[in-house]
DNA sequence: AAGTGGTCTAGACCACAAA
DNA sequence: TTGTGGTCTAGACCACTTC
């Protein structure tokens, strides 16, 4: 990595991380960072301007930047969290199952609607069920527009379409939109998912989008109400 | 406004929104942008920049900045909603009925430790039931340091909180992290809120953060599950 | 008055995409 | 090769906080 302000940043991040630098303190300012960084104050300022996105410091004027406490927190705060990283938070061991991998020749009218697509795109749909410490806890519905993706197999769906997409086809996937509501299980939640008497089902639909701002992919991840966890950090814009 | 950067920004926002500039076409490039409005390409950047944060635009190294089509999504994505904003959204009648308001003199450890107070901090504490149409379907329960707030009336807490404590005592809120899981309902869920049947409530930790990084308000925001809807945008860091 | 972060500039060089 | 966005610089002036 030959960037400079990830380098600074990545290199502050690490210090608050491990206390070196503690919660409620100031950073050094900005001239004496560049100074320290043997850099220009611009460069610098993407450095504490990411810090501060992300939820590390809060900068204020005339004073200074405010390192914040995350001592309470579970990083990384929202972005996209893919199942692989989420069983890895939760430990346990986890499984995935694939019970559906098909190609629709002629999706319907709610499906062409999601993906934004001609009545003649196809589109690859893939069911699976996760597994976390013995219990089949979140239904992973996708939806992906063939015309990004020529071949799936079940063997990829059971490891990680992501990693399969980025690095064996090299769709990069920049951004994504992301809607959570609470249902009632449905006849194939009930069959597919350890529910255990519980009532209700959290959705998270997720609009997915390449780096040239084509929708490619529409999932719908429906979790046992337990076992959901969100968390998100919000800036306000005075 | 003497914000250069913020007036492109909201130049370029409007017509986007007003559709002068089409979903899936590109901006002028940025030289063309610096040389229409009278700027460095810097100043530009910040402006696209901006956009780009907020989910307008994808930018792509090499080809440009293409307008992503917003028009799926209720803007504004993620931030801070507070119970107005929610109101005027689903429209109906709405009614805030004050059902605590307290002054705690002496914190319990779990508000101590969410709070991060001394045990000789005072903390208030304001439950409110949400009516929306006619049904009661948000209970939230606030808890704010004394500190911060030296006087808290019913009537306060019956029009907006946030209202007094941003016009009034000048207090800036400047960012907060939320955590949103489910839960059973709680005694106190099923007899302050019209639950009809539901077995889940949905959950929104608050942490309300001042500009100096101070954290003043923990909030818990509970939620009928079939009226509750979240939004979020995720941008990926390659 | 001195120090802080916020904005703005003009210019340079680089990485990448398209023709 | 040309044009695009990405990074970096050195310097200027401004708004705000602190002393």
């Amino acid at each position: 990595m030959n960037n400079k302000y990830l380098m600074i940043y990545n290199e502050i991040v690490a210090q608050i991380k491990n206390g070196e630098i503690a919660p409620g303190t100031l950073l050094p300012s900005e001239n004496e960072l560049k100074d320290q960084y043997d850099t220009s104050r611009e460069t610098i300022r993407k450095a504490l301007n990411l810090l501060a996105q992300n939820g590390y410091i809060q900068k204020v004027r005339g004073k200074g930047s405010i390192v914040i406490d995350i001592s309470k927190f579970d990083f990384p705060i929202s972005g996209l969290v893919s199942f692989k990283e989420l069983a890895e938070k939760m430990g346990g061991k986890s499984k995935t199952i694939v019970n559906e991998l098909s190609l629709i020749i002629k999706p319907d009218s709610y499906l062409r609607h999601q993906l934004q697509l001609n009545s003649k795109d196809q589109v690859w749909k893939v069911v699976r069920t996760r597994e976390i410490g013995g219990n089949k806890i979140i239904l992973d519905k996708d939806f992906l527009a063939a015309k990004f993706v020529p071949q799936l197999t079940e063997e990829i769906c059971e490891n990680s379409i992501y990693e399969y997409l980025e690095n064996e086809l090299n769709l990069k996937i920049s951004f994504a939109k992301k809607e959570i509501i609470v249902e009632e299980p449905t006849a194939e939640d009930r069959s597919l998912l350890d529910l255990e008497g519980f009532h209700n089902i959290v959705v998270i639909k997720n609009y997915v989008y390449l780096e040239d701002a084509s929708l490619f992919q529409y999932t719908e991840s429906r979790h046992r109400p337990d076992k959901f966890r969100f968390v998100d950090f919000a800036r306000r814009n005075h």
